[in-house]
DNA sequence: GTTTGTGAAATATTTCACAGCG
DNA sequence: CGCTGTGAAATATTTCACAAAC
């Protein structure tokens, strides 16, 4: 068996199994689709699930997934499949998702409008708690029920509303900044929009995501696709093409 | 253009190196992260840069990054560095950027409007020429001058407007639908915000940007930072952070 | 002296393929 | 039987380290 190797069963505790500290970047990344795929799974009143329709569910192989779940502790029956309430609470767990994060969003531009008003955050467990901009056309309006707030004020913001995660959309030029002001105000997790890199201690978790640059990766393709080729292929391309819709 | 052609060999054609075509995914992902960089390096006045400092800017290491510009067929000078105008040029002849993208983004929801209005994208050559909506709540607004049409005329706008890249902005339940219309209408590069995978047929590229998932991501290191440790190697962090900012 | 370009080593990640459990 | 769990093989990616170019 994987590790674990305790009494009598594999009952896991409330919290986070005991293995799940490093677990490789590839396999976390991959938990939050799991996730995902098993909540719609759940919905539609679906109790077991085998590894090959999980994961054609989440794009991935079986044998990948069925690897990943075994690092994390999760454990599914032979011949049967995964629970999938039990496989969902688990990844929770493992995920840190047992209790809602307190989230606040700096820059409230366009970007940083529309993520405050994004119910996928707070559907999936984020609290946005926080709106700061440094913009007095922007400070005091009130997006949904949150108020924005001067910037200035973020400092004692985090320390006092138990923000763990802040959320940078400004304009580039600022977003160094805000990082440094959120890092010594505690928060140890940050999600940058900005087009921009930001230097932080080690021990903060800096993710970034530029949305123009998901773009210019599928230029990429885009053009080498209409370079290599004349026009050939696309009779696969149209075959294939109705093999698609439904998992 | 491109590598300013030395006499006799490898002589490149305006499009793009004789190369590209089947570069490593990991690289790939990094180029428009070196065009940020050599873009801000050029509206400072630098002319020249050497791998090292041209990695910092980016986050990554010199040595990958110089196996990722070799592999591109750019080149550099020994002793010297690269020169940053005429780099940045290869590279964008590299993602295809040479002359702008049509795009059009379907679903104006929070999220739509907000990429809608989001000025990076035109500045890095993507032009948005058309807004589709199911809603007939939001069919015939007007977004900074663009009208969001009904997506019953997206095939042909398609067809009509040169348009190459759709980005998904629909909820999940849509966004198959969605897929498939832009799929049927010719569209072989899709930017998908919808939480879902979706399926398309062999030579359409998707990429996938789901904003919870980045979030859930920052949780469970966050979970596991706050769990592994009652409250130790805060001061590692804290002396650290001073040898931040400014490259 | 500085910095590129790149083999070779080190890691990380994915896939295969099958033993073994339920 | 079908399906999990996992060694072992295959790939992919990153880093090291140094010779060659300027």
């Amino acid at each position: 068996m994987t590790t674990t190797g305790e009494g009598t069963d594999r009952e896991v505790p409330p919290g986070a199994p005991a293995t799940a500290a490093d677990l490789p970047a590839a396999t976390v990344r991959r938990l939050p689709e799991y996730l995902r795929a098993l909540g719609t799974l759940s919905e539609a009143g679906v109790e077991t699930v085998s590894s090959e329709t999980l994961a054609a569910a989440t794009g991935v192989n079986s044998a990948m997934l069925r690897k990943d779940l075994s690092q994390l502790g999760a454990s599914g029956m032979r011949g049967v499949g995964y629970n999938v309430a039990a496989l969902a609470a688990y990844i929770a767990g493992v995920l840190g998702l047992t209790k809602d994060s307190r989230v606040a969003i700096i820059g409230l531009g366009h970007l940083g409008q529309a993520l405050a008003r994004y119910p996928g955050f707070s559907e999936r467990g984020f609290d946005i708690v926080g709106l700061f901009d440094a913009d007095p056309g922007i400070i005091g309006r009130d997006l949904d029920g949150i108020r924005v707030r001067d910037v200035a004020l973020l400092a004692r913001a985090v320390r006092d509303e138990g923000i763990s995660i802040g959320v940078i959309a400004t304009p580039g030029a600022a977003a160094q900044h805000v990082a440094d002001l959120l890092v010594d105000a505690g928060v140890t997790s940050i999600l940058n929009f900005a087009p921009c890199v930001l230097a932080v201690p080690q021990g903060v978790a800096v993710r970034k995501v530029d949305l123009a640059v998901e773009l210019q990766i599928l230029s990429f393709h885009e053009h080498h696709k209409t370079l290599g080729r004349p026009d050939a292929q696309q009779a696969a391309v149209d075959r294939d093409h109705r093999l698609r819709r439904r998992k």
